[in-house]
DNA sequence: GCCAACGTTGGC
DNA sequence: GCCAACGTTGGC
């Protein structure tokens, strides 16, 4: 098993739209960064848990814990001209963009922020969440640094 | 709202 | 293949 980290924005979608959804889950859409992209589709697999991280927000940092509930598959709003995250260099013979479905595990009872996480920078060693200039919105994180995390909460 | 850092696009 | 221009991310 995998440990990970996913970041959405919460005015897009947060851990309590998760939480609420019907069967709390939902597809982790929209990606459309090759890397992060790559992370669920090669290296995901159903039972692996995710951190949810609040990005863009007043106090950005980790808010819960979330579980990999599928295998990756294309993402369909690429092929949707209406949505958002629509790309028409991806179509359903040759798929660009895959996904995973989310389901939601707990909250965490408080936020640990990301200056928490910066403050301690040393126990976590290379951690690409505190990288310079990082914007990759998934990424993987080592048993140690998920123990950490959770041990701060 | 600002802006630094980064990824992507497209002209050459 | 290079790289300038552009769009996006995301902390502050």
């Amino acid at each position: 098993m995998r440990y990970w980290l996913m970041k959405s924005e919460p005015h897009d979608f947060s851990i309590d739209d998760l939480e609420n959804r019907p069967n709390q889950t939902e597809p982790w859409d929209g990606v459309r960064n090759y890397q992060a992209r790559n992370f669920m589709r090669d290296g995901m697999s159903v039972g692996d848990r995710a951190l949810f991280y609040h990005s863009n927000t007043k106090v950005p940092g980790v808010v819960g814990i979330m579980k990999i509930v599928s295998e990756a598959y294309p993402d369909p709003t690429a092929f949707d001209p209406e949505d958002k995250h629509y790309d028409p260099k991806s179509n359903p013979d040759n798929p660009r963009w895959y996904h995973v479905d989310v389901g939601f595990e707990r909250k965490l009872s408080r936020t640990i922020g990301l200056s928490e996480i910066k403050a301690r920078a040393d126990e976590f060693g290379d951690f690409q969440l505190i990288r310079k200039g990082n914007r990759l919105s998934i990424m993987p994180v080592s048993k140690a640094q998920w123990d950490l995390i959770l041990s701060m909460e």
